[in-house]
DNA sequence: ATGAATCTGTTACAAATGAAACTAACACGA
DNA sequence: TCGTGTTAGTTTCATTTGTAACAGATTCAT
């Protein structure tokens, strides 16, 4: 470690700023290194993506649903919903009905081969999730809970102008 | 609002799973959020992507670095820094200057316009942090602050095996 | 020395992503 | 019933990204 030819050094703290403490570089790193390991269980024992997961997750959740309230559930915009819907109707996990009244619209509903990968899943990610949350006391949690919910109001709030 | 063809309706709670509550899936969308908000701010002020910007924010808190360097500090792997590097270098923010003991490094710098675009963007880097924490108090900050990093570890720790 | 192994940083290629254009279907007022 | 406007979902195309291969430089044990 030989010394660095000397660069301004700026050790004013109020002009520097520490990335590594930095709000929205905390919640990115983290955020990726979370999504991460899932993208990565996911795609080894199922062979399916993070969005194709959360197709699945409304479906479970919710019944058979439009593209668009899976849009709208998803927090996906509609370009990768319809990429989604593709790849698992083409691995038959999910199955498309144009809706006679509607028929832009077409209902999406899981297979039995798709329900059967979903009821795996789940467990997983709720073991995912818990060891995320392993140590945590209940109020932890809670307070996690309420804090990520109030940061999500502001970033979304900040968004609309 | 039809009444849709009933679907098998999965009522348990054990087996299902909301992926609105789901932490990975809440962290994904809130880091997603607060990314964009930013990349946007960036770009259209000053042209620059969220990764340029990292190498910025590290450049202006300890100096001069190796590219190595600024990939431990940044969590990009070396390709993204590399390329991040490459524009910067394009827009004359930053210089390169190879390493005279060992020629396969280059130190990276910030030119003066490097360091005069660092020096606007931090007060709203600061900003855009504050808005996001608005409304939390001291202990809710120190407590999120916390909890963020426990979740870091703990997400980082899952992925080592 | 010398050659295998390792390290730094770049490049090449394929896959994922995003924005905008597009198709088809519907709504609704003139 | 036409025509304009809107909506659902898909496709196209350009860009971004990730993985792996790569070239050059260094190290270090023989």
């Amino acid at each position: 470690m030989t010394a660095l030819p000397e660069t301004p050094a700026p050790a004013n703290p109020d002009e520097t700023l520490r990335l590594d403490r930095f709000l929205p570089y905390r919640l990115a790193v983290l955020a990726n290194t979370v999504s991460k390991g899932i993208a990565r269980l996911y795609a080894d024992r199922f062979g399916i993506t993070i969005p194709e997961w959360r197709i699945l997750a409304i479906l479970g959740a919710f019944g058979a649903a439009t593209a668009s309230e899976i849009q709208g559930r998803s927090a996906m915009d509609k370009v990768q919903v319809s990429r989604a819907i593709a790849r698992l109707t083409e691995a038959g996990m999910i199955q498309r009905t144009v809706d006679a009244a509607d028929r832009r619209r077409q209902t999406i509903a899981m297979t039995a081969e798709g329900d059967q990968v979903y009821r795996e899943i789940v467990p997983l990610a709720r073991a995912r999730e818990a060891a995320l949350l392993e140590g945590f006391t209940q109020e932890e949690r809670e307070m996690l809970d309420r804090l990520l919910d109030r940061l999500q109001a502001r970033a979304a709030a900040g968004e609309t102008p």
